[in-house]
RNA sequence: UGACCCAUGGUGUAAUGGUAACACAAAGGUUUUUGGUACCUUCGUUCUAGGUUCGAGUCCUAGUGGGUCAACCA
């Protein structure tokens, strides 16, 4: 799994930062790395990309990661997104070292940070409301005013920071602030307000605290006590980096430091927890697990490998630039990784019936056929074959151009791993449409042992009637119509939602072999592409999901005109 | 009209002062008992203008364009 710097010999900047690190002796070359999600909702896409980093770099540099919740909010965060992260993680093909660690496991600690700080003369307890501190902070462009409450004495400070934390005011009104600079170009730096009060229960923590500290003084101190070397974040924390320090600095403890990478954005996807859990609070998928979401989660259901997805953050890079991935990548990805690992089975998901009039009636045979040709250990399956099989409809028509390969009136084709067919005619419906094929095989073109002689372009897949096994299978089209359904100022993301995202075929016909299915199975349906038993499958019924489509040069060809 | 960051094919990422490389996408072709896979070919005035240098995608200056920041969210 370290392949990393194994199959890619290009170093991103993280990586040339540490190694420089390493080389000039900092921490005596000793690399530990953290991940730090608040468990406010389900990993995504985005996030893998974070774990491959910070796991990746030091799985390469011999150094450890931490997983540590960034549990400072009681107010959002839940043990079920706790657990949904922790096997999200290992699903990756991730270890953490030691246990889990929690933001909240420093509260005792952050609280003395905290008292250090007012005894230092360098924060203090704020009176005024959230709107007056807004007020008070200025903009960008315009400095900010000192609050009335700036100049408390030491033991003053102490005292009401004691008292919050005693439970004897009520949310909101009071905060502790540090005393940075309000007039600094920095708008973090403007006496950020570190602790506020929260009546709340924690999940972690019950009812301990009613006060709790803020990312800015919580996140830096946790990476330090836990000695972090290489604090890896978003861009959007770059300007954060000045109060990063003056924490570390001003509380003198363990200089963590912080870099900063820009965040995946992927077309035709969001990648925002909130934005995410909208879309399962309104219904518009089924659980944050739902095949079509970006999610860990929704990706492993869908049938996303944990190697696709690690190899898609490696490919994509690492670098300080904004950036779209074209969702073509990650199709790219999980198509590469499966066409080596998944089994090739026939399944037929719009049939025809076919009848093959010189096939004796009642014969069976057995026809062993390889599971896959990328993988010559992956070995071979008896499949049945028999007088009345189903093709896709789609694999016959009645007057096809020249460049149409599959079935004719007239026309020769293979059948996978069987015999070559001629058609002889069709039975229609009132309506018109195909209802029955009929076919003649010849008798000598068996494969394998093929002697006839005779040619056929094309290879179809097919399924014999009477041992058919029925499924639901679930085709999923992107989520969103639109490029970048989060980035237009008019319209909301939901307005780009695909009405046609789900299609769910009910009778789909699988050979045998698929009876046994399990999850977490991948499968190639054979010309259709790749599918994974879904986890709402029951002994009665199988439902399969479709990762992705084969890539059809076909269909693209049809699509040009 | 402040601070910080960024700018290389359609999309990403390299090139660490010395021939702009790799991948995806797109288009064309070869092979094929998956119209899959594999393989081959095509696709760039390195944002602009000055400067430094024998030599600049790379260093400097200015401009232009984009991003982030004014939550008691992380």
């Amino acid at each position: 799994m370290s392949d990393n710097t194994t199959t890619r010999e290009r170093k991103h900047f993280i990586e040339e930062i540490i190694e420089e690190d390493i080389a000039t002796g900092k921490h005596d070359g000793r690399v530990l790395t953290r991940f730090p999600p608040e468990p406010n909702g389900y990993l995504h896409i985005g996030h893998a990309k974070s774990i491959c980093l910070n796991f990746g770099v030091a799985q390469t540099y011999g150094g450890k990661t931490n997983l540590r919740f960034d549990d400072t909010n009681p107010t959002k965060e839940k043990t079920e997104y706790v657990d949904s992260i922790k096997r999200d993680v290992q699903w990756l093909g991730f270890e953490w070292d030691g246990e889990a660690k929690y933001a909240s496991d420093y509260f005792g600690q952050l609280y003395e940070f905290a008292k250090k700080l007012i005894r230092d003369g360098k924060a203090y307890i704020d009176d005024s409301t959230a709107e007056e501190i807004a007020e008070m902070k200025g903009t960008p462009t315009r400095a900010g005013t000192p609050s009335p409450y700036y100049s408390r004495t030491v033991e003053e400070n102490l005292d009401l920071f004691e008292r919050m934390k005693a439970g004897e005011f009520p949310d909101g009104a009071k905060v502790l602030r540090a005393k940075i600079d309000m007039a600094s170009p920095n708008m973090h730096m403007r006496d950020p307000v570190i602790y506020r009060i929260k009546h709340a229960h924690h999940h972690r923590t019950g009812d301990a605290w009613c006060i709790y500290p803020m990312y800015d003084f919580a996140h830096g101190q946790s990476d330090s006590i836990e000695k972090i070397t290489h604090s890896i974040c978003t861009l959007e924390f770059e300007n954060h980096r000045p109060l990063y320090d003056w924490c570390i600095e001003n509380l003198e403890i363990f200089p963590s430091k912080q870099y900063e990478f820009a965040r995946l954005n992927v077309n035709y996807t969001i990648t925002s927890k909130r934005k995410l859990l909208k879309l399962v609070e309104d219904g518009h998928v089924t659980a944050w697990d739902d095949p079509r979401m970006p999610t860990i989660s929704g990706m492993r259901r869908r049938g996303y490998s944990p190697a696709s997805i690690r190899n898609f953050c490696d490919k994509i890079g690492v670098a300080r630039r904004e950036n779209v991935i074209d969702v073509s990548l990650l199709e790219f990805c999980v198509r590469e990784d499966l066409n080596k690992i998944a089994s090739r089975v026939m399944a037929v998901l719009n049939p025809v019936k076919v009848v093959i009039t010189n096939y004796p009636e009642g014969q069976l045979e057995q026809l062993e056929i390889g599971n896959n040709p990328e993988d010559e250990n992956a070995g071979t399956r008896q499949v049945p074959f028999s007088r009345e099989i189903y093709i896709e409809r789609d694999d016959f028509m009645e007057n096809p151009p020249k460049k149409f390969f599959r079935l004719g009136i007239g026309r020769n084709v293979r059948l996978k791993g069987a015999y070559i067919l001629h058609c002889e005619g069709v039975k229609k419906n009132a309506e018109g449409e195909v209802e029955e094929i009929y076919c003649t095989y010849y008798t000598d073109s068996k494969s394998g042992q093929d002697t006839s002689g005779v040619r056929a372009k094309g290879t179809l897949h097919w399924v014999s009637v009477p041992h058919a096994v029925e499924a639901e299978v679930r085709l999923y089209d992107r989520l969103f119509l639109d490029e970048s359904p989060a980035g237009h100022e008019d319209k909301e993301y939901t307005d780009f939602i695909n009405p046609n995202s789900l299609k769910v075929l009910d009778t789909v016909y699988c050979e045998p072999h698929l009876k046994d299915a399990q999850v977490g199975t991948y499968y190639q349906f054979l010309r259709k592409g790749y599918f994974v038993l879904d986890t709402d499958s029951s002994e009665e019924k199988l439902v399969f999901n479709r990762t992705v489509t084969l890539r059809d040069g076909w269909a693209k060809k049809g699509k040009k005109k």
